[in-house]
DNA sequence: AGGCAGGCTTTTA
DNA sequence: TAAAAGCCTGCC
């Protein structure tokens, strides 16, 4: 169905920005799978998509994802005008939205990221999905989509089968996260309902979740959009830009958006250009 | 107690 | 060979 968006929204950037790691070019437009959920979507003008999927895919799931009730125009008109670096960011980020995506799913996502880079990521998630994740159904070119995989999916995997997925010291991680869910001691859909500070004490008691995986999950798995995740990308833009600090009370509740346009800005050669690297 | 160094698996460039 | 959307453990 045709589908008219009058706001930032570039599939490229988005499939690009490392918020997401099934979202990939696929023909003309883009294959996008999300829990047990799969779309092909592609621009056919500025403010105009073709989301193959009927009106209630749609109106139930693929507009909550991509978070089409929010406008990020308007985030990125608070951008204060004297904060060059911010702004160039912002400009070269125009399109970026923070989707709405599975709190079990970045969970693990973001468990297999630390310390990989975004390719190497995205391998090990399809080759996990593959292995156990049931098949929703066949692209353009036959090849199957498989579901992200349920907790109870993981934890009945071997050892052998586990570190199939590349996922090397982080496997345990993996399996540990699978059956904390599955025992009821980490009930990730029920803390949608705490604060902040006690959403990040719960996440930070999980085995192989740190400050930056925590803050991943908040922002991308809860969709708290002021969670500001430091990453290696970041820390060297916040040390050579922002050496007095960044504003962080300025962008209340909207930080992680912005670390979204200086994280995607400085791994497009962003610092490099500024003559840092 | 809280901070820090070293180790960890694999993939990518 | 170094670096990659880091975290855990042990030592001080």
């Amino acid at each position: 169905m045709k589908i008219k968006i009058d706001d930032d929204f570039d599939l490229e950037k988005i499939a690009d920005s490392g918020q997401c790691f099934r979202f990939n070019k696929f023909g003309d437009g883009y294959s996008v799978t999300a829990s047990d959920k799969h779309l092909f979507v592609k621009e056919i003008s500025p403010s105009e998509y073709e989301f193959d999927c009927s009106k209630d895919d749609f109106d139930n799931f693929w507009k909550s994802y991509f978070d089409l009730d929010v406008s990020y125009r308007d985030i990125r008109g608070r951008i204060d005008k004297d904060d060059e670096y911010l702004k160039r960011a912002a400009a070269y980020g125009e399109g970026i939205r923070i989707l709405r995506q599975d709190p079990w799913e970045m969970l693990i996502s973001f468990i297999i990221s630390q310390r990989k880079n975004i390719p190497a990521i995205k391998a090990s998630i399809e080759k996990l999905c593959a292995l156990v994740g049931h098949k929703i159904e066949k692209n353009a070119i036959g090849d199957n989509i498989y579901a992200f995989p349920t907790p109870g999916e993981i934890a009945k995997l071997s050892d052998k089968e586990l570190s199939s997925c590349g996922l090397g010291y982080r496997d345990k991680y993996v399996r540990k996260a699978a059956l904390d869910v599955l025992n009821g001691e980490a009930e990730l859909y029920k803390w949608q309902n705490l604060t902040d500070d006690d959403l990040m004490e719960r996440l930070l008691k999980l085995f192989g979740v740190g400050v930056k995986v925590a803050n991943c999950e908040i922002l991308f798995g809860y969709h708290r959009l002021d969670a500001f995740p430091k990453d290696v990308w970041i820390n060297r833009v916040l040390e050579s830009k922002y050496p007095k600090g960044f504003n962080f009370e300025r962008y209340k509740p909207y930080n992680g958006v912005m670390q979204q346009y200086l994280f995607f800005y400085s791994r497009s050669n962003g610092v490099a250009q500024e003559g840092i690297l």
